[in-house]
DNA sequence: CGTTCATGGTCTATATATAAATCAAAGACA
DNA sequence: TGTCTTTGATTTATATATAGACCATGAACG
């Protein structure tokens, strides 16, 4: 069960955060678009769409990232065609990690 | 009232997650963290991680920024520094723009 | 090869994120 | 300046994301 839900956030994820918000509101305005539009496009309330340019950390990442895409915010900053190149070469590094990560038990008995 | 919530998502938002999920999948590994691990740097269960790895949309996004920075996966692939400079370039750009965007009427009378 | 730890899945309870509606204030444009 | 749209904020109801516990499988590593 949930009790508080208070999460606390590093620096960088604020900043990230901050960053990636304002960027979708310029975005946004340079494209003159209204807040209901891109709303509507992207399938969310509008209420929830000033959260995300508010960079409240609590919004799910999928209606992030889909905004971001409509007003034109590029997410990893490259297009459709090396981001999938990017997916496979992750996938293939992946296949090669171990499956699961072992800490080492590491009870040394030097107490004689 | 949410009444059905199930959305759909662009290609490119699931490409971007896959990326991401992928990258901090292949980063924890690398480094040799146990899943539980991050959980508790991160503040979160070890449930959640899971979905985070799996790409889940629906996480919220603090989280997923939160895990990423742990294990080492640059958001904006930018240090810190670069990013708050960032921030104050799109805080000038904003504040030059619009403060509300206004849509033409253009119900022109020409039936005449 | 056997032991032990990491992982993946499932289930439940609860905190909360979201949609929808409303209202007031601000700002764009004629 | 006046009108009308956009925005920001608030409230409410409900769907659901999350924490926490559990179990079964799998895979490191001695």
């Amino acid at each position: 069960m949930p009790k508080s839900i208070t999460r606390t956030y590093s620096r960088y994820t604020r900043d990230a955060s901050s960053l990636l918000c304002g960027l979708i509101r310029a975005a946004r305005k340079e494209r003159k678009l209204t807040a209901q539009e891109v709303a509507d496009r992207a399938g969310i309330s509008r209420g929830l769409l000033q959260r995300i340019e508010k960079g409240d950390l609590k919004c799910e990442i999928g209606a992030v990232f889909e905004v971001a895409i409509i007003v034109g915010v590029k997410l990893f900053d490259t297009d459709e065609f090396t981001l999938r190149k990017h997916i496979r070469q992750t996938e293939d590094k992946l296949a090669l990690l171990p499956k699961s990560v072992r800490k080492k038990t590491s009870v040394v008995y030097d107490e004689f």
